[in-house]
DNA sequence: CATGGGATTGACT
DNA sequence: GTCAATCCCATGC
């Protein structure tokens, strides 16, 4: 297979994350949701070009984009595509792993599903903020590793945005109770 | 330089 | 189901 979780097209990444380990420090979690975001359609970040905020999606991929979102939440993403395009895959949904004492701390709440279930709250539970922007997530503090494959894999649309809705570039792990929101019935 | 909106969450009716 | 909190930054004049 690909020698590295973050080569390829930015939808076969968000896929390939799905059961891989997020980790930092003591407090790690299996994704069990992400979504994608490229620059040709107008959800993206990026879509708009460099910027002084997006830049980071355009590097390299395997880097963290770690951006704030509503003011007060930050949003993990892992960048994929080769340098010069903006995308990245957005990392929705854990499922607790490690750590989790640490989590429900962090949290202030008890209950499993409420620690990672959300884009915002699992950078709470696992202490991510805005300065791991750009920091590479092979090699830390924040790190995504390889974990189970061949695991049943839910498409479905992006949630929380207003543009572009029609894409189906949303990727979970089937039948899973920590994702951030259920998957729609089919129609 | 002023303004508006956003890849959300949690509390409240 | 509805709504406020809160702030970076892209856009427009």
């Amino acid at each position: 297979m690909s020698r590295d979780l973050f080569s390829g097209d930015v939808r076969t990444v968000a896929r390939s994350l799905l059961g891989c380990v997020a980790r930092h420090g003591d407090t790690a979690g299996v994704i069990v949701e992400t979504e994608a975001y490229h620059e040709s359609e107008p959800a993206c970040h990026a879509y708009a070009g460099r910027t002084p905020r997006t830049i980071t999606l355009f590097g390299p991929p395997g880097i963290a984009y770690v951006y704030r979102s509503y003011g007060m939440h930050a949003m993990l993403n892992a960048v994929a595509e080769p340098v010069g395009v903006g995308a990245g895959v957005l990392i929705r949904a854990l499922e607790p792993l490690d750590g989790i004492e640490m989590m429900r701390q962090r949290r202030g709440r008890e209950r499993l599903e409420d620690l990672c279930s959300g884009p915002g709250k699992l950078t709470e539970a696992l202490g991510i903020e805005f300065g791991h922007n750009g920091g590479d997530l092979r090699t830390g503090p924040v790190t995504i590793t390889a974990g189970a494959h061949g695991v049943e894999i839910v498409i479905s649309q992006r949630i929380g945005i207003t543009r572009a809705v029609e894409l189906p570039w949303r990727f979970s792990l089937a039948g899973s109770r920590f994702v951030s929101r259920r998957v729609p019935a089919p129609a």
